[in-house]
This record gives C-alpha cells, structure tokens and sequence, in this order.
DNA sequence: GTTCACAAGGTGGTCAGACCACTTAATCAT
DNA sequence: ATGATTAAGTGGTCTGACCACCTTGTGAAC
C-alpha cells in the first residue's frame, strides 16, 4: 500500500482520496467511468480489496454506481434502495422537539442575515406579497418566505438542509413565528439595520403552532 | 455467500441487512460490540471480504465504528436524521465545496456562540489541551475542539447535522481554520468578548486543507 | 501476595491469487 | 450482411496468508 498517507490512516480512506483527486484531475460528470479496479490497484499501489472498501463506501454512500462486467461510474440517480437499507439501521431515537426547533431557527436567521446585502427592491416588494397574502395560512407564509430567503443564499446545501428540518418538524407540528415577527425583519432589510436581525431572531422563543 | 439474498443482490448488501437483523435480535445499542469479522464471516457464509466491504460502508457512513486489535462496535451517532440527511443531499450533489464549507463554518460559528455562557474554567483547559497538544494534527485538532462545543451545546441534532458535514467533506479534504484562529477564540472565551465571535468567524474565507 | 514482563490468542488491516458471472467487442462461419 | 461464437475485460467473491495491535493470562521476580 503505497498510497501515501498520514500515521495510522486505513488504506481504503487513502483510496478514496486519490480517486477524489483522480475525479478533480480528470474533470469526470456524471456518468463517467471511473478506471477499473484491477488498473486502480496497481496505479495506487493498494490491493483490489482494498480498492473494493472504497469504492463499497462509495457506493453505499450512493456517489458510484457499478455494473456487473462493465465498470465503474460516477452515480447519476438516486438509488432507493440504499435509502432504505439504510432506514432500517435506524431505532428511534428520535430528535427532541427543542433541538430541532432551535437548529431550525439558527438556519433561519443564518440565511436572513446572509442575504441582506443582496436584496433589492424587488425582493422586498416579493417579501411583503407573501406575508400580506390573506389567502395563505401562517404557516405557508412561513415556509414560503424563508424559502425566498434560502433561495437568494444561493447556498443549496443550507436550503437543503433546512428543506428537510422544515419536512421533518412538518411530522411533529407546522410551527411558524408570530406575525409581527417577518414584518419587523421585512422592517429591518428596508432600513437598513443587519444588527437587529440577530436580536430579532433571539427574541423569539416558542414558536406558534397549528 | 449464503446470506440469503434476492436476486442479483450484492453479498455486502445481504450482509448489511444481516447486521441489522443481528441488532435487533440482541437489542445491541450505541456502544456494543458486534461479533468479530471472521465470526461473521463463518456464521453468515460470506467471505471475510464480503464482510469487510460491508463494514467499511457502515464507517464511513459513521454506523460503526472499529478499532484495531479490539473488535468493532456501534457507534455512539447513529441516527435518522443523519440519514437522511446523507442520502438526500449527498445523492443529489451539485453542493460546491463553497457551499458545504460556508455551511460548516456557520454551524460551527453558531456553536461557538451557544456555548459562551456555558463554558467555565475546565472548559477551557481542555480547549487549551487540544490545541497545545502537539500530537494532533490540525485537521484532527479542529474535530475535536468544535465537538467539543457542539456537546457543550447540548443539541444533539445540531452536533448531527456537523458531523454529517465533517464526514462528507472529509470525502474531499481535510479543512481547519488557521493555527491562530483557535487561539483567538479561546482568548475571546477568556476575555468574555462575545461580540467578537461573530467577527472572527467572518474574518475566515478560505480554509486550510490537507 | 503484589507487581511487572512477556507470551499467546483474538481482532482488525491488507494483500495476492484464484474463480465465477457478466458484458462487450472482435472473430468467424453462414 | 448477419448471426453465432469466442476472447478479453470487468466486477463479485472466496480463501489463505501475513502483519499490527490490543487484551489477557501466565509466571518470574520482588
């Protein structure tokens, strides 16, 4: 195993840096086809089985797909079946209300503060339709105005993980702030005032629920 | 491989499932010891490599957790939403590098802040102890002083959804905050300044890799 | 009896080689 | 041309062999 790393490092987590790299050099998409097993074992130096531990975590991790007698290749679609194997390792255990809760409200107010300098008149304009729409419910009025919010973040992987707090707090309850609550924010972008927004967001306790 | 299996399934992928069974069967929770790999191998007809494949899946994904020489037992994270976090977002990638490590970064600047007025003498000598320890790495300093916060805050959700992040970008590199970056926080700790948190998290804009 | 050093056994880490199953492409016979 | 056959390449799996590391127990020295 020549694959060079640090003190005590598993072959198989050097492997996967190397074929990270290999990705990065090679400029690969999805789709592509990753070198064999047999080539990658000789090129890194490292057994087959070991090159076989990465790539099993790889793919379990749904990031490779591999085809019997063709080869190996970067995952263009989700695989279900790893999901729900996956599920099943799963025992309760479940997330207090309080953390979820208090990890949701953090990426909300991470992404209002985040956006503020990028947000122009229109935005404004589209913020306030949603929060002085009477045909919607408090709690679509929540989601679709962080949403905006998380939208102009342009950071996928925050809205993406709030998606799914906001999914998953969904199950328990539709929780949402008071109403006064994204008029004051609305309030602050307009004005002016980035340092309200964190005492805004501290301000809030509980939470309103349907 | 007798690992009784539908059709073109991949023995590693019986095996998982095997695994779980075993679990559940003996109740084992967060800490336990699954039996041996050589063991599994003879009880589920499998070849020690099929085992290992399916084991190493299960690390990366932070399941379980081995340790040479002593055995392999479950690990202490283990939970819904990591997930289904990982299969969703990690599925579907198109995160930038840029996105996982802003998102990072905010977690752990949040973290940061949460903890300020929980933290006392012992607190920070063991901060201390962790990066004056010249044995670690930089990259294995950071792990353990932010998991250090992130128990201290005592949100169990928001500590997951980090590690989620810790482990997926260790996929791509090893990143950490410069050497003098921990010692000003600290010395913020020390000097009471809250304000400045937020300050030094915002001076960070790119991360150093290994 | 206590303590310490060391040997033995168990466990994960890794490798090499052997087959098998499957896919693709080249080859050959029609 | 067309279709069947063959060969080569690739993933899938197993076996057996070492190595490195940890725990435990044994026995020697005190």
């Amino acid at each position: 195993m020549a694959v060079s790393m640090s003190p005590k490092q598993k072959v198989y987590q050097g492997v996967l840096k190397e074929i990270r790299q290999f990705i990065d050099n090679n400029q690969l998409e999805s789709g592509d086809k990753l070198p064999s097993e047999r080539e990658l074992s000789e090129k890194l130096q490292a057994g087959r089985s070991s090159i076989r531990e990465a790539l099993r975590a790889l793919e379990l991790l749904g990031l490779i797909e591999t085809r019997h007698g063709e080869g190996t290749y970067l995952s263009t679609y989700r695989s279900l079946q790893t999901v729900e194997l996956l599920s099943s390792f799963i025992l309760q255990k479940s997330v207090t209300k309080g953390d979820l809760f208090s990890t949701k409200k953090m990426l909300e107010k991470e992404a209002a503060k985040q956006v503020f300098y990028d947000l122009d008149e229109n935005d404004l304009d589209r913020l306030r339709s949603i929060i002085d729409n009477s045909e919607l419910l408090p709690y679509d009025k929540h989601v679709m105005f962080f949403e905006y919010l998380f939208d102009k973040t342009k950071n996928l992987l925050l809205k993406k993980v709030w998606q799914l707090m906001e999914r998953f707090s969904f199950t328990i309850n539709k929780s949402y702030y008071k109403p006064s609550f994204y008029e004051e924010l609305l309030q602050n972008y307009m004005t002016n005032q980035y340092g309200l927004i964190e005492n805004l967001f501290n301000g809030v306790v509980l939470p309103y629920e349907d």
